[in-house]
RNA sequence: GGCCCCGUAGUUCAAUGGAUAGAACGACCGCCUCCUAAGCGGUAGAUACAGGUUCGAUUCCUGUCGGGGCCA
């Protein structure tokens, strides 16, 4: 049992035992201007029943406003007065590695004793980094859908935020033990695929050539948008078009040879570049689903539903043939509405497909639970599919979860693949390498050493500045998209982590010792001498287990990578005020471990959780 | 109209209901004989508003205002 949990049933056995109180008991870390250590309040929480006589016996006669001032002061007293006979309780044996107890403002703080505690906690992280907070090996499997680019669009800087939260928290699921299917789910066909189709049609209408050296998935983004743009216009025109597609769409629901053809040729062309830009972000899928591939299944899905009578066949004149769900009516819940599952035309639409996703993801790949990362804005969407499964009789629709988060925006609003104010990946990532690999140049003249292995270094680099300014923001706030912010190397970045990281590398190189390998020996079992700094980081790193598991209960990994800041910034201050090669022994080879165990617990923060590659110069 | 999300320094973001609301950017002033200045130190600056719950509210509840989104 660690040192927490312990403390943690002792005072829940002094709860029971002096005031016959069963309660849970929290412990949590103690905030900063005070030493290092851990805190309950259960003083606190149950000085209201402490109090309870007392306050039954006030006065009657008093004004309410007297009595309330009363009671509080009254419960304010029991609980001063009980974490006083809580903490001289728990003083008369204190456990290794603690070295007081007090009672203040009610609470009972724990202090630790930072030479004690802090050697084990180092070893501990040297002999598993990961050990501190990594949970126990799960049975529940899990599969998170993320990322659902469609195909014939381009990849944006909304899929990237998609992409990148989904990772993390596919990575911080597997770290708390749950086995974990990554799965992405392409949008390769629909009303969208059929726009950019009718289009490549139509190229001189549309104005439009493919141009020297464009990728694919620009060339279909702009004809996309092009299109869309035809159709925002008003005219008839916009009839023409809009019928042309229709037909089109009932071609493609044929499975005309010509228009499977082109579609085909297409879709293979997009996936290429989507699966160029995986490889390029590091993020890889154990599944990959497609909407083609479900089509057929969805239509079998809605027959069923009908069957069953929880569809029905639309009579009002605007959507006549149209099938959907009145969920309001069948649930009870006026908030679901209505939700349309086939098109009159018989074509299918999102809600189409993912009924039928949904069942194979259960009946196929045998998951316990299905996350679906989706944009904030599906919210509803996603409530009434899971209704629906429920209505079809699917149990499985409990265990299935919709993850929302905002989306990314420009300062002038919401990006439009209409208005063109798209901001694409390639983009972004075309002015990032150029960006950094000028930076990483540059320091490279400047410090002298080696150029080789420097792009791929740039590379890296460029991607933690990138994913960092992603992965920092509470994912239910909206991104207003920066080129600046997100590929600055400056204060709160990816590259402030990267660049703590390396910095410790060299200390251990310089000291003899290997980066990759340095390990428990050298913790000292003598007394050392601690400077605030020392302590200070032992501090940020014994917290690790406390945002694994905030990040856990939001499924958001933004508090990681705040503690992974806080944690290169307070490496940064110990560095910066403890020499470590040239201390005198044992704080030299404490310096040295303590250096080691940022660097093991950075490359498990860092790389593994939140996959911000760590170079190993810079 | 109904429902959902977000309002914290000039800006971008922090703060499982807890103790003196933290950073970064930008601004200003400093620091490379010393493990890399992609760095460090210092100065200035904030909880939209009104109620409520609570021993204690940036956090929870209600309402108002502002921003975003969804409602075949």
């Amino acid at each position: 049992m660690g040192l927490r949990a312990g403390l943690r049933e002792r005072v829940r056995a002094v709860l029971r035992d002096r005031y016959g109180i069963p309660t849970e008991v929290e412990l949590e870390p103690i905030t900063e201007p005070r030493p290092w250590g851990y805190s309950t309040n259960v003083a606190l929480r149950i000085a209201g029943r402490l109090a309870e006589e007392e306050i039954a016996r006030l006065d009657p006669s008093l004004s309410k406003k007297e009595r309330k001032r009363r009671e509080k002061a009254l419960v304010r007293e029991h609980a001063l007065r009980a974490a006083e006979e809580l903490a001289a309780e728990l003083s008369r044996e204190l456990p290794a590695g603690v070295a007081r107890v007090e009672a203040e403002n009610g609470f009972v703080n724990f202090y630790l004793d930072p030479a004690v505690y802090g050697r084990e906690l180092i070893g501990q992280i040297l002999a598993d980094p990961a050990g501190l907070a990594r949970g126990e090996p799960r049975q529940e499997k899990v599969m998170v859908e993320f990322s659902q680019p469609n195909t014939h669009k381009p990849f944006h800087v909304g899929h990237l935020r998609n992409t990148l939260l989904g990772n993390a928290l596919s990575n911080l699921l597997e770290f708390a033990g749950y086995p974990v299917v990554r799965a992405n789910y392409y949008g390769d066909i629909g009303l969208h695929v059929i726009k950019c189709l009718w289009g490549l049609m139509h190229l001189g209408e549309l104005g439009i050539e493919r141009e020297e050296g464009e990728s694919e998935g620009r060339f279909l983004g702009r004809v996309y948008s092009a299109v869309d743009r035809l159709l925002g216009e008003d005219g008839p025109e916009r009839e023409r078009v809009e019928r042309e597609i229709r037909t089109l769409h009932q071609r493609w629901d044929r499975r005309d040879p010509e228009v499977v053809d082109l579609w085909e040729k297409t879709r293979r062309a997009s996936l290429e570049e989507f699966r160029r830009i995986y490889r390029d972000l590091g993020v890889s899928f154990e599944l990959e689903f497609f909407e083609s591939q479900v089509e057929e299944a969805g239509k079998e899905a809605v027959r069923d539903l009908l069957e069953k009578g929880v569809a029905e066949v639309s009579q009002d004149p605007e959507y006549r043939g149209a099938v959907f769900v009145d969920l309001a009516e069948k649930t009870g819940d006026e908030t679901l509405g209505k939700l349309v599952i086939l098109r009159a035309d018989g074509t299918t639409l999102y809600s189409t497909k993912d009924l039928a996703l949904a069942r194979i993801k259960f009946e196929r790949y045998g998951i316990d639970r299905s996350l679906y990362v989706v944009a904030s804005e599906q919210s509803l969407y996603f409530r009434q599919i899971f209704a629906i499964l429920r209505l079809w009789g699917f149990p499985q629709a409990e265990r299935c979860v919709h993850i929302p988060y905002e989306l990314v925006v420009l300062p002038e609003g919401k990006m439009s693949s209409r208005r063109g104010t798209v901001v694409l990946f390639d983009e972004l990532w075309d002015r990032a390498v150029e960006l950094y690999t000028a930076i990483t140049r540059r320091k490279r003249e400047e410090r002298g050493g080696e150029e080789e292995g420097e792009e791929e270094n740039a590379r890296l680099i460029a991607l933690g500045a990138i994913k960092y300014y992603m992965l920092a923001v509470d994912k239910m706030k909206q991104v207003v998209f920066d080129f600046d912010e997100a590929l600055s190397p400056d204060g709160r970045s990816g590259v402030y982590l990267q660049y703590s990281y390396v910095r410790a590398r060299r200390i251990l190189e310089k000291a003899g010792l290997d980066p990759d390998g340095a390990g428990a020996e050298l913790v000292p079992g003598e007394e050392v001498e601690l400077q605030p700094a020392e302590v200070g980081l032992m501090r940020r790193m014994d917290g690790f287990s406390f945002v694994v598991e905030q990040a856990l209960e939001q499924l958001d990994p933004s508090p990681l990578a705040h503690w992974a800041y806080q944690l290169a910034r307070d490496f940064t201050d110990f560095y910066t005020a403890c020499p470590v090669i040239r201390a005198g022994e044992p704080s030299r080879s404490f310096r040295l471990a303590l250096t080691a165990a940022f660097a093991r617990l950075m490359e498990t923060v860092s790389t593994r959780l939140l996959s911000i590659g760590l170079p190993r110069e810079m």
